[in-house]
DNA sequence: ACCTGAAGTGTTATGATATAACAAAAAGGA
DNA sequence: TCCTTTTTGTTATATCATAACACTTCAGGT
């Protein structure tokens, strides 16, 4: 269980890599990857870090891609369904997923100072929430399990 | 461990027990549980389930306790800095603390049929969440630890 | 090639959640 | 009392998200 985003690394790799594994998911499953949506993927490929929809949709519409809301929402309603990016319910912002192909439940290491987000699997019917819905007879379908804090990064830095 | 909200209990006690509690936790910290902050304290405390800011807003108006919203969201800020209530993240909606007193990190188990939540505590920094942290240098403040699927009371009906 | 239905897109309008800003009132201590 | 801080009242606005409907595109069946 590693998390990427508070280190350096090959990110022209980190995106090209996981352009190619939607792309390929699409076709396997019968998804259109438009324009719009990959275009939207690509931006938030761009960072570890989340983004509000509407600053999705600004930088698509600096591209000619739509200019209303609806248009981000779509292809963030495509991306998240496909298991391609992840909704940061803590933020109401959304980033591309950092495992995608694997069938995962993400955890986030959010930074509050520099709002940048490492992306962690967990299983999370194991653990102790699990144990707990085991116990009271609860159907997990979803987690969502968000850390605020600060990283590696930020606390190096005196004055932030 | 132990998750309320989904089982049979004396509510009212449970009611009462927290609002004490609350009462003692304010005189000792020097804190004003005025009459607006203690109502929608009580409001919350009605049932086990998140009420949306407006939905608390409306509850408040019918006591002639204000009616704009930032008459809601400073209560519920005055109450989730004082640990008296928590926000859900994933519904935007508050609900009062079922442990009030331990210092705690709470995590939900919330049924998305019948929008009742359970509150367990957990130690967010044990676990893999906290071994992830730790392993990349990540300092963890608070944690949003949630949990969607459905109760057991609903699962045992048939049609929901 | 044509029809047809499903999926995607363009657009307007609106709903839902949350905060900024500032004046008035209340509370509390010197 | 007087002054400071906190709380409250109120207006306006920011931010996040979806409903609804017309139009286009594309794949499949004929
Ligand atoms: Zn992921
Ligand atoms: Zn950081
Ligand atoms: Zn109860
Ligand atoms: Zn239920």
């Amino acid at each position: 269980m590693t998390a990427f985003g508070f280190h350096a690394h090959d990110h022209a790799h980190c995106i090209s890599t996981t352009l190619h594994r939607a792309e390929a998911y699409c076709a396997a499953h019968g998804l259109k990857f438009t324009p719009i949506r990959r275009r939207a993927l690509e931006i938030l490929l761009a960072e570890h870090r989340a983004l509000g929809a509407y600053d999705l949709l600004a930088e698509l519409a600096k591209d000619g891609l739509g200019t209303a809301p609806p248009v981000a929402y779509r292809a963030l309603d495509f991306l998240t369904k496909a298991g391609f990016a992840h909704k940061i319910e803590g933020l109401n912002a959304y980033i591309a997923c950092a495992h995608l192909g694997a069938d995962h439940s993400p955890a986030f290491l959010i930074c509050t100072e520099c709002k940048s987000v490492a992306e962690a699997e967990t299983q999370a019917t194991q653990g102790r929430l699990g144990e707990t819905a085991r116990a009271v007879g609860f159907r997990i379908n979803r987690t969502v399990i968000e850390a605020l804090g600060v990283c590696p990064n930020c606390q190096d830095q005196p004055c932030a």
